[in-house]
DNA sequence: GATCTAATGCTACAATGTTGCATTAGATCC
DNA sequence: GGATCTAATGCAACATTGTAGCATTAGATC
């Protein structure tokens, strides 16, 4: 029997917000931003491309560097600098939210603490004008604070 | 007529904090701590090999890695990491005295914000122990700003 | 001044990110 | 569906920032 007309097949939700922001929708973009939103830490360089390829679509680096670079521009996807001089990528634009992150110095995660506001708590010298702040808390995770047993 | 005898040299302030911290007092120790003395800034590696050079003591990079390293551990300088993923450092330890810090995307300069002080404001969710925070404003700085007329 | 070794210089290497250009594939038009 | 146009990708070479190993130099002590 002949198979049914497929409707025009339903895009995910990271292939639709790569649409509306003009680009090409291509499957690097959307494999990448996907592995963002997948996420709920913060991802470095290698964690994508190790996850792209265990997906069976390994990528050049310079590809992964210019997609994460392009998502961050849509606003797509936003970036924080580690204490390793690494750049850590999360789903979602920061300007729109602004927040703090806490970077573990135990298993070296770095999480976003999208309740913690950096901006307007602090008064500047006269004539700094702000655009942006960054808060970074280094630490124990809670993760790694329970599995060291009730002190840590 | 004879020359007097003279006293003992008095060494720089920079030389004392070196001798006190147990290691050897080097030319290079000592120079290094006095350019990071006597700028107001925070100053990258380029910055301070260059600074090193006119004064007619030009240094091989990687001593000035390991000198740089060496303070910082001494708690004679600290240290920031830039938004172009170079340190930056400064004469004094940041222990004692956590501070935020304030980076000009005009200039490129960052200062350090003494008064300003991150720990301490900030609720955690429950099990993160934080150890240190890291705060950075991102703007225009004061010099720039006055540069660009009234209205930056 | 002679001695001991921390500090330095040199070379090679590692990690992270960038540039230029040829090739591929996403979009558009038919 | 296929032809066309060019944004996106892949590849090679390079740039920047920082590290490791080891021979040489110079700061401290005698
Ligand atoms: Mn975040
Ligand atoms: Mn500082
Ligand atoms: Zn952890
Ligand atoms: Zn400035």
């Amino acid at each position: 029997m002949p198979l049914p007309a497929m409707p025009t097949p339903l895009l995910t939700p990271a292939a639709n917000l790569i649409a509306a922001s003009g680009g090409r929708v291509t499957r690097t973009r959307t494999a990448v931003l996907e592995v963002l939103q997948h996420s709920a830490r913060s991802l470095n360089h290698d964690d994508i491309a190790a996850e792209l390829a265990a997906n069976g679509l390994p990528h050049d680096r310079v590809t992964l560097y210019r997609t994460l670079d392009w998502l961050v521009e849509q606003g797509l996807a936003h970036r924080v600098i580690g204490p390793d001089r690494a750049r850590r990528f999360k789903a979602g634009g920061e300007i729109s939210s602004p927040h703090a992150h806490f970077h573990c110095e135990r298993c070296g995660h770095v999480l976003c603490l999208e309740s913690i506001r950096p901006d307007e708590r602090f008064t500047l010298p006269a004539g700094y004008e702000p655009e942006r702040a960054e808060l970074v808390f280094h630490g124990t995770c809670a993760d790694c604070g329970r599995r060291r047993g009730a002190k840590a």
